[in-house]
DNA sequence: CTACTTACTTAACATAAGTAAGTCAGACGC
DNA sequence: GCGTCTGACTTACTTATGTTAAGTAAGTAG
């Protein structure tokens, strides 16, 4: 057990979906909840195995992926502060896919019985929760277009720009300039590319001026050129007015 | 309104979660609903549009899919009979992706705030719904991996290992002989792949004796290998004991 | 029976992206 | 201060898959 206000950031994100009662943040504050930091790197579950617990990002950067044969790695999704991840494996009984921190991450880990006892007491964070799964959804869906029609240039530019606006509406940076917290080999792996080909691509985005980078930091010069580059309608991510409610 | 048994094959579908109560039972058949039969190759859902139903499948088969800049489409999933599609566009209020038809297909559709009702009238059923989107869920993420980091052969493979898998569980036909309701070009906007070259790697597969094919019919040769050949893992349908209850 | 359409098939050719094999710079441990 | 490591970046070369184009077969409408 440790600090409530760990649970913070999930609970303005379901606050999107509607406002909840005195009654419904006491309860999702109250919930029992393990706070571990872990470094960069690092795995939070494992492909496979059995999960008991769902876990909440308070701070950090996180992935989901899967391994196919041969070995190469797919990300499914990139998460942040605020996100609910491995409801998913912790309802289903199993991990059907890993997760990995990418930076150091603060990880709340809350017993599945849990979730499923506020949803049902709490209809309206149940609600809420229920959302935030379809949302979930909806991004797999906008990745799997992504990857399976869009050529190297337009998913890679599609990708910064849903980082983009996630890390705006989380108010954790800026859209248009912030720190990379993955290589380009987690790019790749994102986008079903090679880190050969992410270099590339990154090289021609600079070149015509659609972004500029030093290191890790990448600063979108020309967002409306950017998101037509990337096909980027952010609909999908469901964050309706979230960059003004929640960024302040 | 129109025949109730028109939810059975949902019904059953969610009882694979658990046993539901008689009072369950009750409420999930007497949803209100409209049955419409939907001829082959017509929209159910356009992207875009206003949710406010979601559907069932009662027989038949559909697909959902996105359509990116240039016009190419990209298959997200296959539905077939019990399938709860459309609950993330309805519950999230707008369809960010559309839904057509395969085949003749017959269709119920359900009011989205009473889903949401008997959701948390009734926690068993609420709870069984959440979990199906949960499969949902899982179902994309595997497709991701397919398309993302998957040779043609390879994923081809995979999506007829997964058809034939979930039309055995669905009780609408065997696992290693089915007609096939879909087009190469649609085969195609499954995997990411051209028709060109989905005839290319299905002769592959019938000349490896893999399967053999007659007009659309598939035969399933070798189901061994062709699940190696298509790196295929049935944990993430969440199947279980599925095929064993519900095909009886 | 004929025209029309749609799906399947095959071939020749083009290209986006992968592969292999490096160099180089910065970070880290000792 | 010296190895070791990791990630960024290049280059040369290869290949899987796309593109275009034609031809065939089957189904349907008139």
């Amino acid at each position: 057990m440790s600090n409530p206000s760990a649970l913070m950031p999930m609970l303005r994100k379901l606050e999107y979906w509607g406002a909840l009662s005195p009654s419904d943040h006491g309860a999702l504050l109250a919930l029992p909840h393990t706070l571990r930091t872990v470094e960069a790197r690092q795995h939070i579950v494992r492909e496979g195995s059995i999960a008991t617990h769902a876990c909440v990002i308070r701070s950090g950067f996180a992935f989901r992926y899967k391994i196919v044969a041969g070995g190469a790695r797919q990300i499914l999704a990139i998460h942040m502060s605020g996100d609910f991840i491995d409801l998913q494996n912790s309802l289903l009984g199993f991990a059907d896919h890993g997760v990995q921190t990418l930076t150091g991450t603060e990880v709340a880990f809350i017993p599945r019985d849990a979730i499923v006892k506020i949803a049902f007491d709490h209809p309206t964070v149940g609600l809420a929760l229920w959302k935030d799964t379809l949302v979930d959804g909806s991004v797999f869906r906008e990745w799997i277009a992504n990857v399976g029609r869009r050529d190297a240039r337009t998913r890679l530019s599609h990708l910064l720009c849903e980082f983009a606006l996630r890390l705006e509406a989380t108010g954790v940076g800026q859209r248009t300039s912030w720190e990379l917290p993955m290589t380009q080999e987690h790019l790749g792996d994102c986008t079903g590319l090679t880190s050969v080909h992410i270099n590339r691509t990154l090289k021609g985005l600079e070149q015509d001026e659609l972004i500029s980078r030093s290191s890790r930091s990448v600063t979108i010069e020309n967002w409306k050129r950017l998101a037509e580059a990337g096909d980027f309608d952010s609909a999908y991510l469901h964050l309706g007015e979230a960059q003004l409610t929640i960024t302040q």
